[in-house]
DNA sequence: CCGTTTTCGGACTCTTTTGTCGGGAATATG
DNA sequence: CATATTCCCGACAAAAGAGTCCGAAAACGG
């Protein structure tokens, strides 16, 4: 898999977040709300949605009428971010054969096909924001 | 990372097993031998390549001189070969999202963006052959 | 036939990822 | 202040990935 399922959970739930949020006024959902949409455990969705408030992409309050929302408005976050947050840069930044001394000096084979298209798959990821995904997603298509 | 470590150490090794039989005259290689130079342990490499013998992408000679070897010229083997045999095909088949339901008809937010990039990728892995990735290596460059 | 070499095959351990659970802290409402 | 709601946090369990190890089987050479 590209993403981990963790991050893959925590794109999901953003994007609901956004979704819900619509005029980024700090309508603040529970976890559970969206957990039950993204179709994973309310306390696993919890530890993962923590990373995203610790890397200043959410904020969390609780208590009644508490939750999560996004700190920024979604036209503001990329993909990357959260998967920054979540797996880390790590597939954007190592050799595909996972050669420590691979470099644009000393290539390894497949180096400079990779380093083109984990380039462009970076940028895709960096310039579709949270919003864009919020566009063209169909209710249905972000449950399970 | 794109590909399991056990498919990194499988390319790496089947790469090795090209260059060292240049002409395809069929040399037995030793797990030994192919273990030292990828920098992983004689043990697991030899676990790694009972699935290429399996998937008839190498065959294996036991006893005295015996080893391991590509059972067609290296040219004829795509990377994708390989990574079909050890992770499968997962990454290129799935929804970036992870979502079951998500299909052309009714797409994730990211499915066009991904679907796009994942094709090239596997069409730069199947047009990539074993022998490619012989002729442009440095033989330091595929040591660890 | 015997010993050596080398792959085969499975059992086992260690680590990371995935997932579950329960108690505590904060917040709102009455 | 009491209670209900909701996130925080750490302990734990299960599954998958990574890696180790050992005995058995095949092949060769004397």
């Amino acid at each position: 898999m590209l993403f981990s399922k963790a991050c893959t959970y925590a794109i999901r739930a953003a994007v609901l977040a956004a979704a819900k949020d619509p005029d980024g006024q700090r309508a603040f959902i529970p976890i559970r709300e969206l957990a039950d949409e993204v179709n994973v455990s309310f306390h696993f969705l919890t530890k993962i949605l923590r990373k995203l408030t610790e890397a200043n992409i959410m904020e969390s309050f609780r208590g009644p009428n508490g939750g999560v929302g996004l700190i920024r408005p979604a036209r503001e976050i990329s993909v990357i971010d959260i998967v920054a947050a979540i797996d880390g840069l790590g597939l954007f930044e190592g050799c595909a054969l996972g050669l420590p001394q691979c470099s644009d000096d000393s290539p390894c084979p497949l180096h400079d096909a990779w380093r083109k298209r984990r380039e462009d798959l970076k940028n895709m990821l960096t310039r579709t924001k949270l919003a864009d995904l919020v566009r063209n997603q169909t209710r249905k298509a972000v449950r399970r």
